[in-house]
DNA sequence: AAAAAAT
């Protein structure tokens, strides 16, 4: 099946050849016909599937026939942040270079001037945040009626950032006949209640099992002391042959510190997120999207959705609270095919996240220390998979391993570990250079407390929890299993979906 | 508990 059997014009085939795209995803094989035979649709894809090109595709061919009238868009997208608006303006322009189709990107943070010229000069594709939009529709400037095609992107998120009463004041503004396009990572029964409002016998189209991790990234989790999070990080980037890199972080307010601690370090990294300037944040992904900058420390503003090429890891610097957005976050690498690399950094305060995420995702994430990162690819080499330290070439080792094998080791992380973790303490002790701990010698009052994190697999269980614990308070611990005890009976909080 | 989005 190539894409000249979806029923698209020689102008946009030649544009999608042009971008290197020989066959369709399934979401785009499925999608494509069914918007271009007038039907509405629901789409349930993960990020990374294709699911853009999925409606902007058949949306370039419909909007080829026919012209925009001053202010009244043919069409409307409405995304949730304003990057992936701007991304799915991208995907317009590098598909309809052949078509004259006129384009306005309706987002918060930049001048209204640009925008309302483009409005009344007529568009064929609006590509809008709600708030901007709103504002636009409040002074008058844009006039709704003539919207044949509706697109609501990513609704699940539409949803948890409460953008739907803008949506649905949208929507009630638009003319009743129309086809709506609908899609939605996952389909939690809000969502469902929103498709059957926006709807009308819509086509369900299902690519990606709900919350199901990409099997192209090979998932992996360090526990450290809170105190140790950024050598932590260090240390891995190091040892990891890291192309570039999201590094997310939960507050805002954490990203500049530790981008420029990073920067301090001689990483080159840059920061997203929502507080920056709108010319900062556009900046700052550039430089990310054309590898002038490896590392890019974010929020979760750059959780779902970004499409960047290649993305050879993830760094979770914080557990993120939503389980739901641990899936999101990962999957900006791992995409098109390519294999990543995830690694989560925890300390043990965040266990109860961690329970949720792998109950979200139905199992365990490998756990690991930093001295283990060596280990961990020693480990994987005989599956078949990473280099050592030093050993790798330079370029996209990522792209051939064999991750699935890796992700068939993940299933048992105790028994693995049991068998590699006595030669592995040994060796690590010998080879780890000094570096990173001379690195902070200055006196702390908790210093005790962030040096085991090396040895930790050489003490007692019971006394690494006492350590880690909060407060005094008694600790349970899990007897008869030694220090591989298997992850399902570590849960001791009861997995909630956060209120 | 936090981030995002209109100013």
């Amino acid at each position: 099946m190539g894409f000249s059997d979806l029923g698209l014009s020689p102008d946009l085939l030649r544009a999608i050849e042009d971008a290197g795209y020989t066959t369709p995803t399934p979401i785009q094989e499925q999608a494509i016909p069914q918007v271009l035979m007038g039907r509405d649709v629901l789409g349930v894809a993960q990020t990374g599937t294709g699911k853009t090109a999925g409606f902007t595709l058949p949306m370039i061919e419909i909007l080829g026939k026919g012209r925009a009238k001053a202010r009244m868009p043919r069409s409307l997208i409405l995304e949730p942040t304003r990057e992936l608006a701007a991304q799915v303006a991208e995907n317009f322009e590098k598909y309809g270079k052949y078509q004259k189709l006129n384009m306005a990107l309706l987002i918060g943070g930049v001048s209204f001037a640009d925008q309302e010229k483009k409005i009344d000069r007529g568009v064929d594709v609006l590509i809008a945040t709600p708030g901007r939009l709103l504002d636009h529709f409040g002074r008058g400037k844009i006039l709704l009626q003539d919207v044949k095609i509706l697109v609501i992107d990513e609704a699940d998120r539409m949803l948890d950032m409460g953008f739907i009463p803008d949506i649905e004041r949208i929507v009630g503004v638009l003319p009743k006949i129309r086809r709506t396009l609908f899609f939605s990572a996952t389909m939690a029964p809000e969502i469902r209640k929103l498709a059957d409002k926006f709807l009308m016998n819509p086509k369900e189209i299902s690519v990606a099992k709900q919350a199901s991790t990409a099997d192209t990234v090979a998932q992996h989790l360090v526990v450290v002391g809170s105190k140790a999070k950024r050598e932590a990080l260090r240390s891995l980037i190091r040892s990891e042959n890291v192309k570039n890199a999201f590094i997310f972080c939960n507050r805002k307010r954490d990203i500049g510190t530790l981008q420029k601690s990073l920067v301090q370090h001689g990483f080159s990294a840059v920061a997203l997120h929502g507080d920056m300037t709108q010319p900062a944040r556009t900046e700052t992904l550039a430089k990310f999207k054309n590898n002038e900058v490896s590392l890019l420390v974010c929020s979760d503003v750059a959780a779902r959705g970004l499409d960047i090429q290649a993305v050879s890891h993830v760094f979770n610097f914080d557990v993120p609270s939503n389980a739901e957005d641990y899936v999101h976050r990962i999957g900006r690498t791992g995409r098109a095919g390519m294999t990543g690399r995830a690694y989560t950094i925890a300390t043990p305060e965040d266990a109860k996240y961690v329970a949720a995420i792998e109950n979200l995702i139905g199992k365990p994430i490998p756990r690991i220390t930093p001295d283990d990162v060596d280990a961990e690819e020693l480990d994987m080499s005989d599956v078949g998979g990473k280099r050592r330290r030093g050993g790798r070439s330079k370029g996209k080792p990522e792209a051939k391993t064999d991750e699935p094998k890796k992700t068939a080791s993940a299933e048992k992380p105790a028994a693995k570990k049991a068998a590699k973790d006595k030669p592995v303490s040994e060796k690590s002790t010998r080879e780890k250079p000094a570096r990173e701990k001379s690195a902070r010698t200055e006196p702390r009052p908790e210093a005790p407390r962030h040096e085991p994190i090396r040895d930790r697999r050489d003490e007692p269980k019971r006394e690494r929890d006492r350590r880690y614990s909060r407060d005094d308070e008694p600790v349970e611990v899990t007897a008869g299993f030694g220090d591989d005890v298997p992850a399902f009976l570590l849960r001791t909080v009861k997995l909630k979906k956060s209120a």
